[in-house]
RNA sequence: GCGCCCUUCGUCUAUCGGUUAGGACGACAGCCUUUCACGUUGUAAAGACGGGUUCGAUUCCCGUAGGGCGCGCCA
């Protein structure tokens, strides 16, 4: 069987990090197995839909390199498929014509509440005779569900669920106006799309249950479901703004890589035994449904940090230079080009230090700065009278060593040695000198990258400072 | 209210009836060290509760509690 996964956003929002992670899934299902993954934007609701949010959510999709297979399917363009649908079943007997107006419902669902009664749509036109006198409200389509056995919907995450049929009341599919639905256009999307797993969240496993009633009267197959587990903030609340509801742009600009967001996400709610660093590649290898979680998880940003940090040093030097001179730039900061080499040299000592590409623009200040340095507090307390002192006394040792890293580290020590300091009382007033901060990369390596000069020369600024 | 789902360290998770309940993040402590990191060693830390089933339950069943989702002419 040719396998084909979808996802479905509705563009009324950013693409959270929910919505990332079902893309996720859904993407590495049809790559495991050679299959197609689909995208579909559900913007039938015209109230709510927005051509930002469908731009945001195919944003974000490029930015987790999470590439869809053939068109694009936007819903609402397909509103006459989903009316011929709803047509067919009327024929066939399995929908008919409701005409309670919008408050005669809510009138009748204020009544089930308050007597203690399940809320849902009683099927008062369910049964009345065509013959009868047509109101002139436009009626709506409603399916004309089974009242009796259940529907059982057979999770490959959640096991089997079962609904009895008396739960599940005659849902519309055709609204008065002739628009289809939500549950009608999702089904005959996915039917027309071929969709074979349908990988979705949870919030949905009622909603199988009344789709595959539809799909059942229409006498299509049932697709495979899985359904995910929603993800919850930090603090455990539903997820919301503060704590991970972010568009999932937000974590392009707070640092991530994209390929540790993959692993991230992946990870939330699906495990191989005690792996944690899972490459795409391996995740492709992997992935299964077998191994979704049940229950619901938390977002994390510590972990997302630790994971972040370890494909930051893995990462390459040169494509590190490239993503912190966009942070750079989106700062207002200006790079000039000359430091771009200098960065890429800089990196390999840099990049074990940052845990995200913002991390990473906060630390290569002295190396994309002009002299002379600004210290920021830290540092000015290094410089003090003793520590210029040192730092007069190794210009000169420094002026006539050869300057690549493991040759400057020879001096120095050899200098501290015989000046009877310790190596770290130099070293930490050169750093302050050389960066401008108390924390950079090896301070021979800074030597190193910044070169002869400009080291010297910011060796002296301190001097007459 | 009705229906459905969920429940292992603070967090993400492993375990597919028998383990000293494992790993990772985080925390704490040590080591390494020119700073900060990295790395490394170690410590604390969990089966919600109550019943069953079984020789034996974290694991299977039921109930309770807690959390979540759904119950629109929204998606």
């Amino acid at each position: 069987m040719k396998i084909v996964t979808r996802f479905a956003p509705s563009p009324t929002g950013f693409l959270h990090i929910g919505g990332a992670r079902t893309a996720l899934f859904n993407w590495l299902f049809a790559r495991r197995h050679g299959g197609q993954f689909r995208l579909r934007i559900e913007d039938t609701d015209r109230q709510r839909s927005t051509q930002e949010a469908i731009d945001a959510i195919l944003q974000g999709m490029q930015w987790l390199e999470l590439g869809h297979d053939d068109e694009i399917v936007y819903q609402f363009a397909r509103a006459s498929r989903h009316a011929e649908v709803a047509q067919d079943l009327l024929a066939r007997g399995r929908a008919y014509h409701c005409y309670a107006t919008a408050e005669e419902l809510e009138d009748m669902r204020t009544k089930q509440r308050e007597a203690g009664l399940p809320v849902r749509y009683d099927g008062r036109w369910r049964d009345r005779p065509v013959s009868g006198p047509a109101p002139n409200t436009p009626p709506v389509v409603r399916l004309k569900a089974p009242q009796t056995g259940e529907t059982i919907v057979r999770d490959h995450v959640q096991g089997d669920v079962r609904f009895s049929n008396e739960v599940l009341d005659d849902m519309v599919l055709l609204r008065s106006d002739g628009t289809p639905t939500y549950m009608l256009a999702v089904v005959v999307d996915d039917f027309d799309m071929g969709v074979t797993h349908v990988i979705r969240g949870d919030d949905h496993l009622t909603n199988a249950a009344r789709q595959m009633q539809i799909i059942e009267a229409m006498d299509w197959p049932v697709p495979y479901y899985a359904h995910l587990p929603l993800l919850h903030g930090e603090d455990g609340a539903k997820l919301s703004k503060r704590h991970g509801a972010l568009g999932i742009h937000e974590y392009e600009n707070l640092g991530y890589l994209p390929e540790a967001m993959r692993n991230y996400l992946l990870r939330l709610g699906w495990s191989h035994g005690d792996d944690e660093l899972i490459t795409t590649e391996q995740a492709i290898a992997w992935f299964n449904l077998e191994s979704i979680g049940q229950s619901p998880a938390r977002v994390d940003f510590k972990k997302l940090d630790n994971i972040n940090g370890n494909y930051m040093r893995e990462a390459n030097d040169a494509r590190l230079t490239r993503e912190v001179i966009r942070v750079l730039h989106g700062r207002g900061t200006v790079v000039p080009a000359s430091a771009e080499d200098r960065l890429t040299a800089a990196m390999p000592g840099l990049k074990e230090r940052a845990k995200t590409l913002v991390e990473l623009a906060d630390a290569v200040y002295y190396l994309v700065t002009e002299r002379p340095l600004t210290l920021d507090d830290k540092a000015k307390t290094l410089i003090t009278p003793e520590a210029r002192a040192h730092l007069a006394a190794a210009l000169p040792v420094l002026t006539n060593t050869n300057w690549t890293a493991p040759e400057l580290e020879q001096a120095l020590k050899t200098f501290a040695g015989e000046r009877g300091v310790k190596l770290g009382n130099l070293a930490q007033p050169l750093r302050a000198a050389l960066t401008g901060r108390s924390t950079s990369p090896g301070i021979f390596d800074v030597l190193a990258v910044l070169g002869r000069e400009d080291s010297l020369a910011r060796i002296q600024d301190q001097l007459t400072a």
